[in-house]
DNA sequence: TGCTATTTGGTATAATTTATAACGATTATC
DNA sequence: GATAATCGTTATAAATTATACCAAATAGCA
């Protein structure tokens, strides 16, 4: 469905008023018309889930964190002692490219990996104090700025049900 | 956020039997939790799009369409005599991306560009009768397949409703 | 009319994201 | 104790998204 990060949605050409002549020429920029593709859930989705992103990447930016960094983080506080294979499939992420991201996030001080003692094949996740703290400031600046707008867009109902229904779409579709 | 393609959302690791022994070593792979991640919406819009994105592929396999060249041919055919950056800036695809992507679908006879006699530099995107016949084959196949299981999963209403915060969310946020 | 600025489609290229194959070390299985 | 599987990792590819610049054509204005 397209949709990608910059360029905006509407068709935002020229729009200078226009005559009254409807021809075919010059100065006819009437709105390309979205409406059908507008009933796809797939391209609502994708649309809503950039300008999601994109306001969350803002939000969060004195803390310098990707929404899939606050997520890490997030698992780790929630779900302390598990290792790296299981982080990442929780969250998607294919494990060669979660290395990197530790390497990252470790290099930042907000998590470190501790060899297990019951396999050491395995790394625990462990979240620093720093981390701790970096998350906390995460979650208060989201909450504040980004779910608070959603719910005050949405309507606090609303706010729930939609995500009632994307936990259903994402676990049963 | 995290969140990529292929790995499945469970925490799914072994989940084998488990001793009622609530011991931290072996045999101990108790779900991750997710519940508070979940209350994110951008991690369960991106999940959820994800799936969705998964499924519509799959739908319209047979057709070898893309999210991305299925949304191209729709706007084409609601908005003839468009040139490309009118279609991409609606689609959010830059520019430089659309030209491969156009190349694709006139090299498969789905549209062709036209010269503008208006503007000699534009090329007017036309949907050939090619392009009409897969992109209504190809409707069908997302409403019969796709867009109906969502209704099913989540009943018309809430469909509906789905979609218009999803818009809202795309419009307003 | 001429001159400059802007727009259009395009090329080249970079940066980012996502995916696959394989390896050493360790553990499980039998 | 031999074989298979798992863990984190490296290397690398493929796909997606983004930036800088170009020639041709047009627009705007002196």
């Amino acid at each position: 469905m397209a949709v990608s990060r910059t360029a905006g949605a509407g068709a935002g050409a020229a729009r200078a008023k226009r005559p009254a002549q409807p021809s075919r020429s010059k100065a006819a920029d009437a709105p390309i018309l979205v409406d059908q593709l507008s009933q796809y859930l797939g391209y609502s989705l994708k649309r809503a889930q950039l300008r999601i992103f994109d306001n969350f990447i803002r939000c969060v930016a004195p803390l310098d964190l990707t929404p899939a960094q606050f997520s890490v983080l997030l698992l780790l506080e929630g779900n302390p002692g598990r290792n790296q294979t299981e982080i990442s499939r929780t969250l998607g992420i294919l494990k060669p490219n979660f290395v990197a991201m530790l390497d990252e996030l470790e290099s930042r001080d907000l998590c470190i990996r501790v060899r297990s003692n019951n396999d050491r094949r395995s790394h625990i996740l462990v979240l620093t104090e720093e981390g701790a703290v970096v998350l906390a400031r995460a979650k208060k600046l989201i909450g504040a700025k980004h779910e608070a707008r959603l719910g005050a867009l949405l309507g606090e109902n609303n706010r729930v049900l939609l995500l009632g229904m994307l936990e259903k779409i994402a676990r049963e579709f």
